[in-house]
DNA sequence: CACCAGGCAAGTA
DNA sequence: TACTTGCATGGT
């Protein structure tokens, strides 16, 4: 027999899917590049993140022998577009010094660790925090991991499922603890609930055409709470 | 013009 | 421990 929460996260997933299409996330083509997407859209607009990207993968920098190679001068300036591009750069190196240091550069060693240990250790890089890591597991390593964000925060305090004082493990542990571990549901679930907010809780509220509008309790838009 | 985007760490009291 | 602030570009 299955949970309330359980049904109710369901209801959540089979209303997005049946809105939506398939996400496919996450837009890119190696572990790597997921990586440093990861930190370049930390409080960023994905489109920005974008030019960033293009900027590395035109020249061959996006691997992680000549990204860590690259003088943090120049870094900074190829992902100048992400924003905040002084302080990512120096998050992109402490990562490519991670897996250099503690996997002897070898990105295949590093995605194949135990994720309990993998997650713990993204967590001791400064500028990762518990988003960047578990996107990072979830999206380049293929584990079963659920990330959280702002819109997941968001949308399960307007719909009456948490408090505003919930903890991010909280949060996740409410999904992992309630839903078969599978990481394409992972994937796709956060996919489907960023893409809802992205949708239907900006600035010209489409509340009324939302997929969750009949997931009660809430009415009106999440933005203003 | 103001506001914010797929956060995080450092500073302050 | 519990708030607050800095980081920065580009789109609405």
């Amino acid at each position: 027999m299955q949970s309330a929460t359980n049904q109710r996260l369901n209801e959540m997933f089979d209303l997005l899917l049946d809105h939506f299409s398939p996400q496919n996330w996450w837009p890119g083509e190696t572990p790597f590049e997921v990586m440093v997407g990861a930190v370049l859209t930390q409080n960023t607009n994905w489109k920005n993140v974008e030019k960033a990207i293009d900027n590395l993968k035109r020249q061959g920098l996006l691997n992680p022998e000549n990204l860590h190679a690259l003088p943090l001068s120049r870094l900074a300036e190829e992902i100048r577009p992400a924003g905040y591009y002084n302080i990512k750069a120096k998050r992109l190196r402490n990562l490519t010094t991670f897996i250099e240091e503690r996997y002897g550069g070898d990105l295949a060693a590093m995605l194949d660790a135990e994720s309990g240990a993998l997650r713990e250790g993204l967590l001791s890089i400064k500028g990762v925090g518990p988003e960047t890591a578990d996107s990072i597991l979830l999206y380049a390593a293929n584990l079963p991991v659920f990330v959280i964000d702002a819109y997941t925060y968001r949308i399960l305090i307007r719909h009456g499922m948490i408090d505003e004082e919930t903890t991010y493990d909280e949060l996740q542990s409410l999904f992992m603890d309630h839903l078969p571990e599978d990481s394409r549901l992972f994937n796709e679930f956060h996919a489907l609930i960023v893409r809802t907010a992205k949708d239907y809780c900006r600035k010209t509220p489409r509340c009324e055409h939302c997929p969750l509008r009949s997931w009660g309790p809430s009415e009106g838009p999440i933005s203003s709470p």
